[in-house]
DNA sequence: CATATATTCAACCTTTGGGTTGAATATAGC
DNA sequence: GCTATATTCAACCCAAAGGTTGAATATATG
């Protein structure tokens, strides 16, 4: 099972709780302990986020002795904006969208 | 429970069938019967990640008779995309730099 | 050394996800 | 009206996801 860097992007991102974390890390790295306070959940879940981020390659760690620091990788998050990117001509013109749909019915008729 | 845009948008694209099927569409709209043909799997599968598809509202469907059109509806892409786009500040150039930098100095230290 | 702190690992539980098969439903065409 | 076609619905299976608790492990600090 080969598991792409998409589809493992993707999926750590559809949960909120590591969306947030993400957004936290974007003001700076942070040990696993620092990134437990805004949510309601016990620390080994949190850690478990954040081994799915790491997984996903959204997260990079650097132990510093007991502690281990957590840091953004945006290289993921890039890879999906330029995913989201090529359909970009979408979001203007709803024309496209009219223009596809008649053409495939007119094959049919 | 809520269950946002975003996770549902980041939900459905996390799997490379799906994706597949959103990138078939942007050419075009397309009956279930057509979506199925590349994939090796059941009608039912593809009629099941359609309608995954349709929650995270990637994709509209219209009846016409017995057959329904698939559309892309890229507004959720448009949103993630927005969302990546937070993120831009990290990906420039003179960022990768700086940190290839620090890294290389801190090592002589 | 003894203890508090930062963290993972492991087992478990419950819900969700992706797939299957076998109906059921609705429309199209002869 | 009968039959083929396009589709959903329902039940089921198994694996993964998100959470819990209770260790174990490693490193600081008095």
């Amino acid at each position: 099972m080969t598991t792409p860097v998409l589809d493992l992007a993707f999926a750590a991102l559809s949960d909120p709780t590591r969306r947030e974390i993400v957004q936290r890390l974007a003001k700076g790295a942070a040990r696993v302990t620092d990134l437990v306070q805004p949510f309601d959940m016990s620390f080994n879940a949190v850690s478990k986020h954040v081994k799915v981020l790491e997984r996903a390659g959204l997260v990079r760690r650097t132990r510093a002795g007991r502690e281990h620091h957590i840091a953004l990788d945006p290289e993921p998050i890039r890879r999906i904006a330029g995913w989201a990117s090529r359909y970009e001509r979408f979001w203007s013109d709803r024309l496209d969208k009219l223009e596809a749909f008649l053409k495939t019915n007119r094959k049919r008729d």
